[in-house]
DNA sequence: GCCGTTTTCGGCCCGACTGTTTTCAGTCG
C-alpha cells in the first residue's frame, strides 16, 4: 500500500518538474503546500474513501484530491507519469546541489543537455559553465562546492540529535557581551521528528561581534553565505544558520525563524488583508510599529490567540486562533503518574520511598511499582514471598499519604 | 491549484545574500 510519505514526494516531485520546465506559478506552491500538509498527517491517505472526504484537507482542493484518489486506488497518477516523461532522467536531482535552482536546472539543460550531476561536475570543471550568459568563474565553483556538499548531504536527522547540537551551539554563544537573547527556532522549535537544519535566533545591538564569535565556533567545515544579519555554516556535516536582529524585532524574528514556511505565508497574508505588513522586523501599520519586540504580540496584533510552535504548519491552526479555538496542548505537568517504575527491590538504584519523593517533586500524582519477578530468570527478582513483603512496604507508606497513591505490582515478563 | 469578513475569479509573503550585472535575477531562509 502507497504511504502517505510517498504521496508526498510525487507532489514534490510535480512542483520540481513544472517549475524547471517554467510551467508552475502558483501551481508548484499548491503542490509542495499539499505535500507538507500529507507529510504532517497522522492517518494515511489510503484510508479515506472518497474525493469528498479528502478535499475537506486543508490545501486538498478537487484537483488533488481527485490525483489523491487515483494513486491510493490506481497505485499510480497518469498525470504524473507523463508529466516525468517528459523530462529527462535525473534532472531533478540538479536541483538538490544547493545554489542550484529551477533557472538554472532549465539553462544547464537547454544550452549544454546537462541533465545528471556528473555531466555538471565534468563542465564546471572543463569550465563550460562560465560561458553561459549569467554564470562566471564564481558560479563554476560555487556548483563544484555544491556538488560535493551534495555527496556529503546528510539526511535529515532525528529531533533528539539535532536538540542537544542546537543547544550547544546557543551555550557556547549566550555568553557573549554583544548577546542580549539567543534561541533556536525553526523545525527544532516545532519540535518536528526529523529536522534539516539548526536555525538559531539572537538578538544583539552588535551584530557583527555575533556573527564573527559564529564563525570562529569549531568544527565548521564550511562557510555557505555570510551577511551582516545571517550566516550559514556547515558545523559536523549540519547546516547550521544564524539570523541576528535587533532587540525590538526579537519576538517578530522569532515568529519568522520559527515557521513553518505556510505558517509564514498564511500569516502575513492575513496581516495584509487586515491593512497591515508583516516581516522578520515587525508587524506595521503604514509607518507604525504595533509589534515586534514580543512574539505573542505579534499574534494578538492579527487578533489572533498565541499559537504554540508545535502548531504552526498551516494545518488550520491560524483559523483555529482567529477563534479563540485551538487545541489545549499536553505538557510536562500533565504527566500524572507514570505506571513503570523500578526500585532497590529488584534493579532499581533508588528506594521506593525516593522514587515517591522525585515523583511527587515532579507533580505525578502516582507511581506503579513494577519490580523484576523471577520468571525470566532475574537473578535479583521479587518472589512471592518477597512480594508480599514489598507489598506490605508500599501500604505503610501509602497510609502516611493522603495526596499520593503507590500502586504494586509485579512484572512476569 | 487553492480559496473566500473585499472575492466563486483573481489574487497568491517578504527579505537576505550572491554573482553578474550597470540595475537585477536567482536562490534560499
Ligand atoms: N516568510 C517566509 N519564511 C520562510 C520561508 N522559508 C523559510 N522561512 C522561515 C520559516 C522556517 O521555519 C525558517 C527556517 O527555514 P528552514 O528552511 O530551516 O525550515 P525549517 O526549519 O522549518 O525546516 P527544516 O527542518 O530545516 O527543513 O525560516 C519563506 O519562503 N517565507
Ligand atoms: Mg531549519
Ligand atoms: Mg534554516
Amino acid at each position: 500500500m502507497i504511504t502517505n510519505k510517498e504521496i508526498a514526494r510525487i507532489f514534490d516531485e510535480i512542483a520540481d518538474i513544472l517549475e524547471v520546465k517554467d510551467e508552475g506559478g502558483f501551481k508548484v506552491r499548491a503542490y509542495k503546500r499539499a505535500a507538507r500538509t500529507i507529510e504532517g498527517l497522522t492517518e494515511s491517505l489510503s484510508n479515506f474513501s472518497s474525493v469528498k472526504e479528502l478535499k475537506n484537507l486543508p490545501s486538498i482542493g478537487d484537483a488533488l484530491a481527485k490525483k489523491i484518489y487515483e494513486i491510493t486506488t490506481t497505485g499510480k497518477l497518469n498525470y504524473y507519469e507523463d508529466l516525468k516523461a517528459s523530462v529527462p532522467e535525473g534532472i531533478l536531482e540538479l536541483l538538490y546541489v544547493p545554489g542550484v535552482g529551477p533557472k538554472t536546472v532549465a539553462k544547464l539543460y537547454s544550452e549544454r543537455g546537462i541533465a545528471d550531476i556528473e555531466s555538471l561536475e565534468m563542465a564546471a570543471k572543463n569550465h563550460e559553465i562560465q560561458e553561459l550568459s549569467g554564470m562566471g568563474k564564481k558560479s563554476e565553483e560555487k556548483i563544484l562546492k555544491g556538488i560535493s556538499q551534495y555527496r556529503k548531504h546528510k539526511e535529515r536527522v532525528p529531533l533528539g540529535e539535532a536538540y542537544f547540537k542546537a543547544q550547544e551551539i546557543v551555550k557556547s554563544l549566550k555568553n557573549l557581551k554583544a548577546v542580549e537573547e539567543i534561541q533556536f527556532a525553526g523545525s527544532i522549535r516545532r519540535m518536528k521528528e526529523t529536522i534539516g537544519d539548526i536555525d538559531i535566533l539572537c538578538a544583539s545591538k552588535q551584530p557583527s561581534e555575533v556573527m564573527s564569535a559564529f564563525k570562529a565556533l569549531d568544527g565548521i567545515s564550511e562557510m555557505i553565505a555570510s551577511g551582516d544579519t545571517k550566516t550559514s555554516l556547515i558545523i559536523d556535516n549540519m547546516q547550521v544558520d544564524l539570523r541576528v536582529v535587533e532587540p525590538d524585532s526579537f519576538g517578530s524574528a522569532l515568529q519568522y525563524f520559527t515557521g513553518s514556511q505556510f505558517h509564514n505565508i498564511k500569516l502575513r497574508d492575513l496581516a495584509l488583508k487586515k491593512g497591515l505588513k508583516l516581516n522578520e522586523y515587525g508587524v506595521f501599520e503604514g509607518d507604525r510599529t504595533i509589534a515586534g519586540k514580543r512574539e505573542k504580540d505579534v499574534y494578538s496584533s492579527l487578533g489572533l490567540s498565541f499559537i504554540p510552535p508545535e502548531l504552526r504548519e498551516d494545518q488550520g491552526e491560524i483559523e483555529a486562533a482567529t477563534e479563540d479555538a485551538l487545541p489545549d496542548l499536553i505538557e510536562i505537568q500533565d504527566i500524572k503518574g507514570d505506571l513503570h517504575i523500578h526500585s532497590t527491590w529488584s534493579d532499581g538504584r533508588n528506594s521506593i520511598e525516593e522514587m515517591v519523593d522525585k515523583a511527587r517533586l515532579m507533580g505525578y500524582e502516582y507511581i506503579a511499582i513494577c519490580d523484576h519477578s523471577p520468571a525470566i530468570g532475574i537473578t535479583r527478582g521479587v518472589d512471592e514471598e518477597k512480594l508480599l513483603c514489598e507489598m506490605s512496604e508500599i501500604k505503610q507508606i501509602n497510609d502516611n499519604l493522603d495526596d499520593f497513591r503507590v500502586l504494586s505490582a509485579s512484572r512476569l515478563i
